[in-house]
DNA sequence: GCCATTGTTGACAGCGTTGTCTTTTTCGGG
DNA sequence: CCCGAAAAAGACAACGCTGTCAACAATGGC
């Protein structure tokens, strides 16, 4: 009674279970099962409890259920900090709005790759953090010691776009390589025959499949496949503008374009109007992502839409079913892409 | 004894105080004062200390902490989700190495605004997760609810650019006004004199300052100031597009346009290349923030360079020097943005 | 050399919740 | 109407840390 009535103070605005015990007349066990959801509760006593929980405005102390439980409901995202972040953005928006609906938070941590002291970062963090769970976005998902050090600790994760499905993880793919295969198939189907090819970072996973995309294309089409008119790009924009100026130095230019991702395709037409090429008469360029830089750059560029938004809260969901110990889902079938057209192309 | 035993155990990477304690020879609460730099321990005491800290690899468990102490050791960054989100990038990445450095932690939580139940929101994010801070970028500062609730709950915070300072709380604010007056000016050395404006969004406090910086370089330059040639935007790339559709649809198209930020800037080249027009020959443009955006777009653009992510990191430092109790320092002057030149300007 | 003072250290009780185990209640069958 | 089993509810000890207060050492003044 002396601590229930100490409780009862509500001191700048800590409402405990002992105060909602109090007020339905039951024990703190009982309100606990009440607000986790657990068995053995009357629904005429869940009712009481319930309404006790509204009529105080009660929260559960983060805290306290951490240290007394053995969850603590945070989750990790491990990511490398990119210099165009509309990829994260997305990645972000969807993890946090999956964590609000789960009841979790999101906890970030940046990170610089490769660098050898990436597990002890990782460590550190779950260790002091608690955290439970760990969403990998690409190419965080491929990199071996990360994934070497979460299972020693026992971490589950679940990784975003990897290279290979992680076994026994959650894995959300995306179809890569049918987008791609779409892509330049529709720079085929309007005349194009020397299509230009610039590859991704070769640590993410979606690199080789979407240069698989474009070669499956090619062979489709009986369209033969040319060594020369691919470049090894990395992402980012200045790699995309090296790749177009080799690309447009060559002595049979090539008619389009294919930058595996978006910040590659800017620098391409930034290069090609840096030669007073005009665009899309001269030069079809196609990227991959749908960031706003797609809409901005001009020519509008005809690129895929990829769910990443999506994809991300679906692997924060899973992460959490996981954890909760419900049923694991059957795998996630890849998320679908979708072509956006612009005028990019001609 | 029994308790040292039963902690030594070490299961599952949880080292804690009573291990150190254990290794180093003293009790728990010495350990604490060490751990937390507590004054009253010799230094002969503290070296044994840190060295089984290190040898044990010990980090405190937040979780207790938070239910123990008065603190949390949480932050929170209340920002409204914007659809280019370098800006928010920027102020992320400050916030978060601020707060690593701090040993705090960051929590995020997007909002949209306008909306009625934004304080509602706040609210549960403060109790929940006993937020004992909060970071408000522009133009979250400048929220009357969102104020009226932080004061109300004595939560601190600090604004990021707010419109005007708020008494008592932490204010971090950059030469918006300077800066464009700089801006503008270099547009008039180049030898324009008609001159467009694309005021920002009027909720963000930089707007005004913008809008003043551009007046104060015309009436330096005894350039007449014409409402025709200003046009309200709201800091995205649409409005941007629509203003300068107007502005060239002008009988006397002006030779020049300031933009409030790059994303506005991004749709005046996109409106004035639909057009075509030739940049900067038929039209310069300056944007503002000097974003990815800026050096992808063609031609690239002129724009003003700001420190957010030092911004956001003296936020997050000032602020948690105030909920550490250290002295107030001194109002921190405004930081300093610098004009980048590129290809824009003819 | 003794006492007062200051500087160090330790014992122990919370903090708000969940896990475990015990007690009480309910209910169906004989 | 009673008994046994199962369901519901409660008591109480963790969880790992900090705050409080008490105990104990070191120091200096007389």
């Amino acid at each position: 009674m002396a601590k229930t009535a100490k409780h009862g103070e509500l001191r700048k605005g800590q409402v405990t279970i002992f105060d909602v015990a109090e007020q339905a007349g039951v024990s703190i066990k009982t309100v606990s099962r009440v607000v986790n959801n657990e068995p053995h509760v009357r629904p005429q006593t869940k009712k009481k409890v319930l309404e006790a929980v509204q009529r105080l405005q009660y929260r559960p102390n983060a805290a306290a259920r951490t240290l007394s439980g053995r969850r603590s409901w945070v989750l990790g995202l491990v990511y490398e900090n990119p210099h165009e972040f509309s990829y994260m953005k997305d990645v972000l928006n969807g993890a946090l709005s999956a964590c609000e609906a789960g009841e979790h938070s999101l906890l970030l941590r940046p990170l610089s790759l490769p660098s050898a002291e990436v597990a002890e970062h990782i460590e550190r963090f779950v260790i002091q953090a608690r955290v439970e769970g760990i969403i990998l976005p690409s190419p965080m998902g491929d990199v071996p010691e990360v994934l070497r050090l979460l299972r020693r600790m026992e971490v589950p994760f679940a990784a975003i776009a990897p290279k290979a499905p992680v076994p026994g993880q959650t894995n959300i793919l995306c179809e890569d390589q049918e987008a791609c295969l779409s892509l330049t198939e529709f720079l085929i189907d309007r005349g194009h025959r020397s299509i230009g090819f610039i590859k991704g970072d070769p640590e993410h996973g979606a690199t080789d499949k979407r240069f698989a995309g474009y070669r499956q294309a090619l062979r489709k089409h009986r369209i033969g496949y040319r060594d020369g008119l691919v470049r090894q790009g990395y992402f980012d924009f200045d790699s995309g503008k090296a790749a177009a100026a080799e690309l447009l130095d060559l002595p049979e230019t090539p008619s389009a374009i294919v930058a595996s991702n978006d910040d590659m395709a800017a620098g391409v037409l930034f290069e090609a109007h840096r030669r007073g090429l005009s665009m899309p008469g001269d030069l079809s360029v196609v990227g991959f992502d749908d960031t706003p830089l797609a809409s901005r750059l001009w020519p509008p560029l005809t690129t895929v839409r990829q769910p990443i938004k999506e994809m991300a809260e679906t692997a924060a969901r899973l992460l959490m079913d996981r954890l909760n110990g419900k049923a694991a889902h059957p795998p996630e079938a890849p998320f679908p892409c979708e072509i956006v057209v612009r005028e990019s192309v001609a």
